[in-house]
DNA sequence: CAGTGGTCTAGACCACTTC
DNA sequence: AAGTGGTCTAGACCACTGG
């Protein structure tokens, strides 16, 4: 339970930071001395250093030293969970509605994504995810088949394409863009809502060893859905 | 040049992963083992095994080992520029006006993070970001004159208030809410475009040891402006 | 209670880069 | 060239927890 030896020399040093008694871009003692100072071996602060500067609190160059950053802007994490989960924990009943699901030629955006030939089909899902009775998210995706020939076979009827390629496709890095757009008529349609309708889109691409996977556009309506930053870590 | 040992162990249990060859919930050897296997000493095989831990592949728990991880959906990283960077990298060029700056008694929400007493009044600030001939975001800011005294000597005349609170406040957290919303009357005028249009919006509230600084409330137009996530890490 | 991961040390050498 | 951070080792002990 007591504190590992490395935290407490990192929130030493970040109060310090933080306080305002270290100002942007001052140096910071170099690392033997501050094991030193803390009578603990120099691995020790160099982890909480590290970590440190993985956070963006300071930068470390050989020779330089260590520097108190200036810019403060750091990254933004995010955490988006699964629409069922999301919708779980809004206290609301969830249900799972496909809309259409067919094979074809897909655009010519995911065609360069899949890197498809001319002609060649993918699979094309739309489908929509219910919070009680308001569409919470309209879902349209493609599945790349070439690299997960296994999709064809899925109906896709009664759970979303996303929950079942999660468990079935091997690790994968996901790319996302966030973005605000007008509800058009097919919009309008699927998530019930006028035309014109302020959506918060979300573009994900899902890319593994094997290639691009699948891309998915995810829309939701702007006043049911915010996305907002985890807190940062201690 | 030549690679780290503990990067070339970590990538290489990756691609393990990655591959398929090990799946969800299996499990990998102990990291004596491993150590073992690649020849070197157990903390390097430690250090591959922590990162990958942190970035969300594997799980680790102590007696029961280290097993691929679960959830697939891990977070999102995003990086968001200064506004005015921002605008540089499209090659456009920025210009900043100032709308509205007073004193004034903020709204009920904003009184509560920065725990004001009633009847106090804190700085607001009102003003646009152009590039070249189209407002890029219009910026709604309220300042602790409490946390930040030095603020209310500032006119923000010529550079934005997120510029100056960047260089003049110790680090902070930011925390973000990212929604999109329908342009309504004030919003059309700032912007310059119809009421009803898709606007992306960015709450951020600013938070330092000495409280809350400061929450802005930050819109693009729908189509001039979208979040990408960074790249994963190697 | 035994085996796993987590922390720590003392010492060494290396890579980089600024002085 | 010298001083900084970055990596690595061999060994040790501890904390936690599943069998």
């Amino acid at each position: 339970m007591t504190k590992p030896l490395y935290k407490a020399v990192k929130t030493t040093l970040l109060d310090r930071i933080r306080s305002g008694d270290l100002a942007f871009g001052d140096p910071l003692p170099n690392d033997a001395d501050l094991a030193e100072e803390f009578g603990c071996a120099r691995l020790t602060v160099y982890r909480a250093m590290r970590e440190l500067a993985d956070e963006g609190y300071v930068e470390r160059r050989r020779r330089a030293g260590t520097r108190v950053a200036t810019r403060a802007s750091r990254g933004v994490q995010l955490s988006i969970a699964r629409v069922d989960e999301e919708i779980f924990a809004r206290n609301a009943v969830y249900r799972y509605e496909r809309l259409l699901r067919e094979k074809a030629v897909p655009p010519a955006a995911v065609v360069t994504a899949f890197a498809l030939k001319a002609g060649q089909k993918a699979l094309h899902i739309r489908c929509r995810h219910w919070a009680d009775d308001r569409v919470f998210q309209l879902e349209d995706r493609w599945i790349n088949l070439e690299a997960v020939p296994e999709a064809a076979e899925r109906p896709f009827l009664h759970y979303g394409p996303n929950h079942w390629l999660l468990e079935h496709v091997p690790f994968s890095e996901v790319h996302h863009d966030i973005s605000a757009v007008c509800a058009d008529a097919a919009d309008a349609e699927g998530l019930k809502v006028a035309v014109g309708h302020a959506l918060l889109r979300l573009g994900r691409t899902t890319v593994s060893k094997a290639g691009c996977i699948t891309v998915a556009d995810l829309k939701h309506p702007g006043e049911l859905f915010s996305l907002c930053s985890d807190p940062q870590p201690a």
